[in-house]
DNA sequence: AGCACGCCGACT
DNA sequence: GTCGGCGTGCTC
């Protein structure tokens, strides 16, 4: 009976396993592969396996899902290998994934390219080698000058890439000649696969083990090496380093070759001991991240009375909520409230994920959570490298980070126990990703993850959104406030300047009040530290013909070149063009060019002339290149050695300098007036985040905004400290104007080289949306602020989706569906429409 | 997105 | 005739 059964089984068909493939492309959907009977119990939801994708292209992919219905269409192609013995995403991920895709309306394989760190993509490159039957001698076949020419080349090299192909022969065209090749048995054609993460390795000796087993042959090798001195001192320093006569087990772990060199000692020595077999090399896998700091700090000063009460209310508010505001105006103390939450929910086992914006990152915060956290903190970047980030990776996988301090992309890493999440500095806008699909926001993604985890949210702010503080006082979210310095610092006190009365009078100097000039001047007389901040970088906006007004402006864009005096170039901001300035003006041959408006350079320069015995500094764009650029810049302003720091928006991030007692604003009223729903919130926001800057804590601070709209009710909210009023009047446009929070915003932009092409394709897709949504709720279509970028013409139109669910959900359909019939018609031919959902 | 394949003009 | 241009359609 046994025997019938065993068979029954054996004969009886077996299962074969399928598997849904998500594969880093833009193609909107999952692709299924069968799974080989040997890879049946390794391939598992969330594994990283390699497959064939069209003809040539290996691709990796993740497994999204296992099942045993074969596609009815075509034959699954076979999954490859498994890459790593486990998944390397886990399923919650996965839905985020999908709901990103979904919600944000792009394609799977987009959102996936951005949450997989581009190290644990695989690439293949398709390249050719001899046939190994091939016998170049037999004449079996006769083979062209260009077949020749390749077939020499092989013999030259083992293997060349198809680049490679193309520079022997010289031609674009490779493919029929290979084609022939092949036909002819001459060469195969293969994918060669590169993993690109690297594990850093560090070289290591230690004494081969029989002198550690037998004392007597150490003892031997010291008489040995008595007329080797040189050696000897190798030998002598490395039993100082790792004393194997009374801990033998130390031996393995060994010794960093460097640091065995490093006093002075022969390398050459060390060599030949190797190739004599006392000593043995090999290489360590170690972390980028051994932070050599390991010891932690308990968490440092008690809390005030103020952030017993918020911690207190916090607690209580999460018991009912999920998601609580915490409003906190600028140096209350959020972070220690954070420290103690994070602690909190590190101690009871959960994951926590710590959102922070771009470049407030790279400053002081991470060093001081990296005192308390220790190295059970990852930090993920964006000026990491690849490998690091696959470190970061790996490390919250298994468990070796439970805390992740990190950028909008730290939503997307491997969390399988999420405890809390915090969005620190909660209204920036650099959570919302523009360029490329997913256009997400990760403050709201957050929230969509800590849902799948059944976590908490914690925004943090001194400037909320508009959304997140509507939403709080809908009772949605919870609010806790905090507005109390801590310490008992003051507010910093305001003082507007009329350049507008200025300018009449003619005391102004280049772009500088005399009051603003007059406080600098104070604050460097007592050793105070200033900032000055103008949110546009670059010398000059732009530059113009005082006789025809001529103005350069950029050949693939629709704007004027910002000129940058230290390079002495023209740039366009937009696509990166450069050029030299002109002598001369090309319209009308004077050479009276002048500089129109200013950026941080000019005001940089203007300083130096004004104050040549002070330290001035510049932080924008241009100055914080590279990876540790902005460090060194706020380094030197902690010490004391920059007397005064210009920069843009940078500045607002995150910082907080001790030295600082006077802010100085220029030019707000560009901010005021771009055109945008928002400018006023921004605005506000960004003066108010800039402000908080200064002040000491025996000494209020002085903020001086330089203004031609000095009657702007903004100002007075602003001077005034009135969150709340800004807030509600604002709350009351956006209701009357259907703007969000009362709307979801849907921006469509289409993209064209021709101009009419555009334009027409926008009217169409206008007609085709309004009567799919409704007049009301489509705006536009219009020529954006920027007409042309990259040659490429543009225009806008916005959707307006009211916030319910089933709304959005049909509006999306619809949306989709109204696009789509515009790509495909003949006449529209190489339109572009992007869909940014909730823009900025 | 790539990258084949196909059809068409232009140049050794 | 080949070479290279670009338009079109597909990828499990």
């Amino acid at each position: 009976m046994a025997q019938l059964e065993l068979n029954n089984e054996g004969t009886s068909e077996r299962k074969t396993f399928f598997a849904s493939i998500l594969l880093p492309v833009p193609i909107p959907k999952a692709f299924t592969y069968r799974i080989p009977k040997a890879l049946e119990s390794s391939v598992v939801v969330g594994s990283r396996v390699i497959v064939q994708f069209g003809r040539k292209k290996i691709l990796t992919g993740i497994v999204a899902d296992r099942h045993e219905t074969p596609p009815e269409a075509y034959e699954a192609k076979y999954i490859l290998e498994v890459l790593d013995g486990y998944p390397v995403m886990t399923s919650l991920q996965i839905k985020l994934l999908y709901w990103v895709a979904e919600y944000y309306m792009c394609t799977i394989g987009e959102v996936l390219n951005a949450a997989l760190p581009s190290g644990l993509k695989l690439s293949s490159q398709s390249s050719i080698q001899l046939h190994p039957d091939f016998d170049a001698e037999s004449g079996d076949h006769q083979f062209s000058e260009k077949e020749e020419l390749i077939l020499n080349a092989l013999k030259h090299r083992i293997t060349l890439t198809y680049d490679e192909v193309t520079a022997v022969l010289q031609q674009k065209s490779i493919y029929p000649i290979l084609k022939s090749l092949l036909t002819k048995d001459a060469i195969l054609i293969f994918e060669k696969v590169k993993e690109k993460f690297k594990p850093k390795k560090i070289g290591k000796v230690r004494l081969a083990q029989s002198f550690i087993e037998d004392n007597s042959l150490l003892e031997g090798l010291f008489e040995k090496l008595e007329k080797k001195p040189r050696q000897l001192e190798v030998l002598l320093k490395y039993l100082q380093e790792v004393p194997v006569y009374h801990h033998p087990e130390k031996n393995i772990a060994g010794l960093n070759k460097k640091s065995l060199i490093a006093a002075n000692l022969s390398p050459s020595s060390l060599k030949t001991m190797v190739k004599n077999g006392v000593f043995e090399t090999f290489d360590e896998i170690v972390s980028r991240f051994d932070h050599n700091n390991t010891d932690t700090a308990p968490i440092p000063a008690e809390f005030s009375p103020a952030q017993n009460q918020a911690m207190g209310e916090l607690m209580e508010v999460f018991t009912k909520k999920d998601i609580a505001l915490l409003h906190g105006i600028t140096g209350s103390g959020k972070t220690e409230i954070y420290i103690n939450l994070i602690t909190k929910n590190l101690e009871n086992g959960n994951q926590v994920l710590y959102l922070l914006p771009e470049i407030a990152l790279t400053t002081q915060i991470v060093k001081r959570l990296m005192k308390v956290f220790g190295s059970q903190m990852g930090v993920f970047h964006s000026k990491y490298s690849d490998n690091e980030r696959v470190e970061v990776w790996n490390g919250v996988l298994s468990g070796k980070f439970s805390f992740v301090v990190g950028v909008r992309s730290s939503v997307f890493l491997p969390f399988d126990n999420l405890g809390l999440i915090i969005v620190d500095e909660e209204h920036d806008n650099s959570y919302k990703q523009f360029d490329p699909a997913p256009r997400y926001h990760a403050r709201d993604v957050a929230m969509v993850l800590a849902g799948f985890h059944h976590a908490k949210v914690l925004l943090g702010s001194a400037t909320p959104s508009l959304e997140s503080y509507y939403l709080a006082s809908q009772d949605k979210y919870g609010l806790v406030k905090l507005d109390q310095r801590f310490g008992g610092g003051k507010l910093p006190a305001f003082k507007l300047i009329n350049v507008l009365k200025e300018r009449k009078k003619k005391t102004m100097r280049e772009d500088f009040s005399p009051q603003l000039l007059e406080a600098i001047k104070q604050a460097l007389q007592s050793q105070e530290q200033v900032i000055i901040f103008q949110n546009r970088r670059g010398y000059a906006p732009y530059i113009t013909c005082e006789e025809c007004n001529w103005i350069p402006k950029c050949e693939s864009c629709a704007v004027s070149l910002t000129y940058h005096m230290y390079i002495n170039q023209l740039r366009c901001h937009y696509c990166g063009h450069q050029e030299k300035p002109v002598a001369a003006c090309p319209a009308c041959g004077s050479t009276k060019l002048k500089t129109m408006g200013f950026g941080t350079e000019k005001l940089e320069e203007d300083l130096k002339s004004f104050f040549p015995e002070a330290t001035i500094r510049r932080m924008d764009l241009d100055t914080t290149r590279s990876k540790y650029s902005y460090q060194n810049i706020i380094d030197d302003f902690e010490k004391g050695d920059t007397d005064i720091l210009v920069g843009t928006q940078m500045l607002s991030k995150g910082l907080d300098f001790g030295g600082v007692n006077m802010v100085g604003i220029l030019d707000a009223d560009r901010m005021i007036n771009f055109p945008d729903f928002r400018s006023t919130e921004k605005t506000f926001q960004l003066i108010t985040q800039v402000s908080g800057r200064a002040g000491r804590r025996n000494k209020t601070g002085e903020v001086y905004i330089q203004t031609s709209q000095i009657d702007h009710p903004l100002f007075q909210k602003i001077t005034g400290h009135q969150y709340l009023q800004m807030y509600k009047d604002e709350l009351v446009e956006r209701e009357k104007y259907k703007y969000p929070p009362f709307v979801r915003l849907i921006k469509i932009t289409l993209k064209h080289p021709q101009k009419p092409i555009c334009h027409k394709a926008s009217r169409y897709l206008h007609n085709l949306l309004k009567s799919n949504l409704g007049a009301s709720r489509i705006l536009g279509p219009n020529e954006p602020l920027i007409s042309k970028i990259r040659n490429l013409y543009l225009m806008e139109i916005m959707v307006k989706i009211e916030r319910s669910k089933v709304n959005l959900k049909n509006a999306k359909k619809a949306l989709r569906d109204c696009i789509t019939a515009i790509e495909t018609d003949r006449q529209f031919k190489g339109i572009r429409i992007i869909v940014d959902v909730d823009s900025y």
